[in-house]
DNA sequence: AAGTGGTCTAGACCACACC
DNA sequence: GTGTGGTCTAGACCACTTC
């Protein structure tokens, strides 16, 4: 092989990878080594493991070589979307309805999940998702308006508070989990289902360094998919 | 500023958009005025814009060139690791029971699924996880013979069928999909959970190239939390 | 046609880990 | 010390897209 482009190489050093040409565990050649074989310039196949390693096929250390992967973990990647597209790419028409906008000392629990003192007053904001006028999702959020000055001011009527944030906040960090529960008898009436059916819920941390910015819970009705390719 | 490394570019462009000092839509300087701006080669603010565009904060295109996404959409990165990891890394010690292990004919749902003939015969493996002798997950699985040679032979008691296809198996692409349930009296007997409990629902199909692999549904008892970081 | 990003090169130096 | 990967450079050519 020759003139090969880092991409290539990419691909077939995990078809080797892959066919087990080169065993889990098992060093594989050098750069230079490599280089030769596919007869290019050592930055080339170095994009090429570089790549490969970002993907988890393979561990490289300095002076030790590069090894394949003992475990090679797939990732998948989700997407976050905001909730107005999530709807819109089903072909249904998106509408909000606010429920709740106070500012009020925050339970226990939400001060204590955003590492804020207890009692600490909050923003408060409840909204109900609603795709081709159904329940779609129901969201309910706790916003540390110290991180996110303007929203005090924001009407989030046309634009909801899930939208707003997503283009007037930012955050460095974060943190998403996802998890089935039991509908409660108050997200039960505003899913318009059964209580005790099975909803998906998915709640996501956020912080700009060292400052929380705002907790969120999403509870989904039942027969709700989230999907992602791997 | 000058003598920068790609990775302080990187860093703070990504300040730059976050601050909106760039505007989501808006076109940023070119690679050579930023490569001026920094004091270095094209090709090191070339790696860090790279990467932003991979990470989705940045939409290149040549002749238009390089502007902030108009959504920065975040990406969750999941690990899919193998059930014994996940168990082991909560301290526990794993276990797993083989609770079926036929070839038989798959029900049409699940041949439709992997796009195979209906009929086809595949190999069915059930299996129950266990995290210090509680049940951890259920998994149902359906293999397509002909994809994975080897697995025949493969005895799957020390091993378990999970973790025995991550290492001898490889495939191309693949979905996952999450949701809620309500477990069924199956489920829920082998789960020790009562029926109509909230059970987390992950379901994967692997392909390698055009040929299905496998088809799996695993069945977590309610409060088993899935977590990533943002 | 011209300007942008995408890639490659040949060489260099550095950082780190193992000997 | 020594060899590996990690990064940077200066220059070059190519591919694509908009003009």
């Amino acid at each position: 092989m020759s003139a090969a482009t880092w991409n290539e190489i990419h691909d077939e050093l995990l078809r080797r990878i892959r066919v087990r040409e080169w065993a889990p565990g098992a060093l594989i050649p050098g750069e230079l080594a490599l280089a030769e074989e596919f007869g290019c310039a050592r930055a080339t196949v170095g994009r090429a493991l570089t790549r490969l390693a970002d993907e988890g096929m393979l561990d490289r250390r300095r002076r030790a070589g590069t090894r394949v992967a003992t475990s090679p973990v797939r990732r998948a990647t989700l997407a976050i979307p905001v909730i107005r597209a999530e709807v819109e790419a089903t072909g249904a028409v998106y509408r909000h309805a606010l429920l709740e906008r106070t500012e009020t000392p925050a339970p226990d629990q939400v001060s204590a999940r955003m590492g804020l003192a207890a009692g600490i007053a909050l923003l408060h904001l409840r909204t109900l998702h609603l795709a081709d006028d159904r329940p779609h999702a129901y969201e309910d959020r706790w916003v540390n308006t110290d991180a996110v000055p303007g929203i005090a001011q924001a009407a989030l009527n046309e634009t909801s508070a899930n939208e707003w944030l997503v283009s007037h906040a930012w955050y460095s960090d974060g943190t998403l989990g996802f998890q089935a529960e039991l509908a409660g008898p108050q997200e039960a009436a505003l899913l318009q289902i059964a209580p005790g059916a099975a909803v998906f819920v998915l709640d996501r941390l956020t912080w700009a360094g060292d400052i929380p910015v705002t907790s969120v819970r999403l509870v989904y009705p039942p027969g709700h998919r989230m999907v992602t390719k791997l």
